[in-house]
DNA sequence: GACCCGTAAGAAAACGTTTACGTGACCCTT
DNA sequence: AAGGGTCACGTAAACGTTTTCTTACGGGTC
């Protein structure tokens, strides 16, 4: 009853059914004639042993981990931990592994953090990252030729993989809904466009959308992606002698933070000002006034995300053709926090 | 100018600087004369060829991957995105990866979770299994002498390394928080006691705290974790006749939506139901009623799980005493979900 | 009955590292 | 001046697989 230290190789296995290594490394692999009398005794002696064939050994010879790095920004936004749970459905029931890092919003972390999941010899990567156009980052590895995958990230060059919604599009679909509640004073809070690519696309559909509808765009406001105190950021657009009516803000968790600063700015939700978020994180569904927001696909966007990495990874031939923005469809939530826009006095005057 | 498919190995550093490999390995794992000739070129070439050295080939030799396992019941509940969000910070800090898997609450899972995390060559596991205590799966990874850490699981055995609160005592402090409001008739709402030893834990909290005030417990009313719409399984205790006055739930998410249930049901929160939840995700502060709540310290939580592994993965000498739950502190969040409790003329009389 | 072919299984090399062991070179001691 | 000790570095084996190349065997065809 000596203490089991080391589980067994593949050697181990090749004594015991009286076999060579080749042949049980066949069977595992499934590459034996499924009856022989060697294939069975075989059988038998990996489940007597337990034996799992050691990845290192197998990755070091076929040079592929069956592993996959995801780099997030952050875990405390949900929406990203939807995608999580997406990409890592979809990559367990295919059998790979998800090495997970988050780089905290910090670009300078990016390339670092991808250079770690590459020394672990990940087989691709799904990554969302500060900038998806021109990112030196992203460069690099299109020439060392690493199969990646952008989520959240809506890159305009056309040679790139990723899973997104139409940012621009569903921002425009938000400005709408603002003009159709009467709204002309529709100010934007957003997250810092440095950071994220993503808020820069829903600026530039609020923009356009207002231009288009005649109303003069508010300066945005931008903001740190983890500030939960809006308050002083606020204080002085809304308090203005002609505030805004209404506020889109580029993250749900924006939204939820504008609120609150709101709220402690005696400014009531929807009467006094309408908030739009974007994302459709569950749990702003269980806010009193309901958040009205644009709903991603979280989950199925990881999935699909995965998806388009394994066909990258596998197939060299028809890749070049999945290189290219994926758009799943998006929705909107109508919740309680639009309302009529209040009247103004000022409304067609002077601003500022 | 040709393509560059093959990143460099240790031999092409090796031959460049015209050195042996070994010297080129000494040199990467800081073991030559730090200013040898010898040194100084093998330094060189490694840097003009980028070189990294190979996870693989290095873990196949040294039997460690610098790799993790991390195994939570989902990340769609953020307060195990946030400890995962510790543990990764901390796991990179110390330049190990961390490999993710969910088991989305399904026992069932667990066992073939970690044996995939396993297969991968991790060199030790955080976990947060359904049950700590007689679990087959913990014992067999015992007897494998694999190292790993619990989250979130409160073991009663002393030779299992855990990190979480005291969740019995944190229980007791919600009831007598309760209490002191004037509360007599408190109900529990908890997640299914088999798929969560912790909701179990601060079931038995509860209740030992109830029958020390001389108050009568209420039946525990087990709920999903994933569920979100709760008014069917709560109509008929909070539309008794005798209803509970507050309902202690085991988790925020529950919490959440207890108090969607309540206000479907015409029910207000606090006036004629107090709600008290467990774990503090951030959001439930930003809910108007902001939510009364455990909260426990999730990203720390996280952190200390990946320093007491890294012990255990490291030193085999004092690792013994590490075996042992490590309780960290919780506090109470007074939020406004708990109110006096309403009148009620039957509340000392007879029941249902 | 000779020939060829297909199939099953073994032998051995290779993947990229680390490391025990060996071999000089150099310096210090006596 | 000879011996011994230290140090820098090289040689080669080993880690657990996969895979190419052989070899052996059992039929089928004429």
């Amino acid at each position: 009853m000596s203490s089991v230290k080391t589980p067994p190789t593949i050697r181990t296995v090749a004594a015991r059914a009286e076999v060579s290594v080749a042949t049980v490394s066949r069977v595992v692999n499934g590459l034996a004639p499924p009856h022989s009398p060697a294939t069975q005794r075989v059988r038998e002696a990996i489940r007597e042993l337990g034996f799992r064939p050691n990845r290192l050994g197998r990755g070091l010879k076929t040079a592929r981990s069956s592993t996959i790095g995801l780099m997030i920004p952050s875990l405390a936004n949900p929406v990203f931990a939807g995608s999580v749970q997406g990409v890592q459905a979809a990559a367990r029931a295919a059998g790979y592994g998800v090495l997970l890092t988050a780089t905290n919003y910090d670009k300078s972390e990016e390339t670092e953090a991808v250079e770690t999941l590459l020394s672990h010899n990940v087989d691709g990567l799904i990554l969302t990252v500060a900038k998806s156009d021109d990112s030196e980052l992203l460069d690099q590895l299109d020439e060392r030729e690493v199969a990646y995958v952008l989520l959240y990230n809506q890159p305009s060059v056309r040679h790139r993989a990723a899973v997104t919604v139409d940012n621009v599009a569903a921002a425009r679909e938000v400005v709408e809904l603002l003009k159709s509640n009467g709204h002309h004073r529709i100010g934007m809070v957003a997250g810092q466009f440095s950071d994220s690519d993503r808020a820069r696309l829903r600026w530039l559909g609020y923009d356009d959308a207002m231009l288009r509808a005649g109303l003069e765009p508010d300066p945005v406001i931008e903001v740190a992606f983890e500030a939960t105190d809006l308050t002083g950021q606020l204080r002085a657009a809304l308090t203005d002698s002609d505030p805004p009516t209404a506020l889109f803000c580029s993250t749900d968790l924006i939204a939820v933070a504008v609120m609150g600063a709101a709220t402690r700015l005696g400014i009531q939700v929807p009467r006094d000002l309408s908030v739009v978020g974007f994302d459709g994180i569950a749990m702003t569904a269980a806010l009193r006034p309901q958040l009205t927001t644009i709903v991603q696909p979280t989950e199925t966007m990881g999935q699909e995300a995965f998806g388009l990495l394994a066909k990258l990874m596998s197939g060299g031939e028809e890749a070049e053709a999945l290189r290219a923005p994926l758009l799943l469809s998006h929705s909107l939530r109508r919740g309680e926090t639009v309302g009529p826009a209040r009247e103004n006095p000022l409304t067609l005057s002077s601003r500022r």
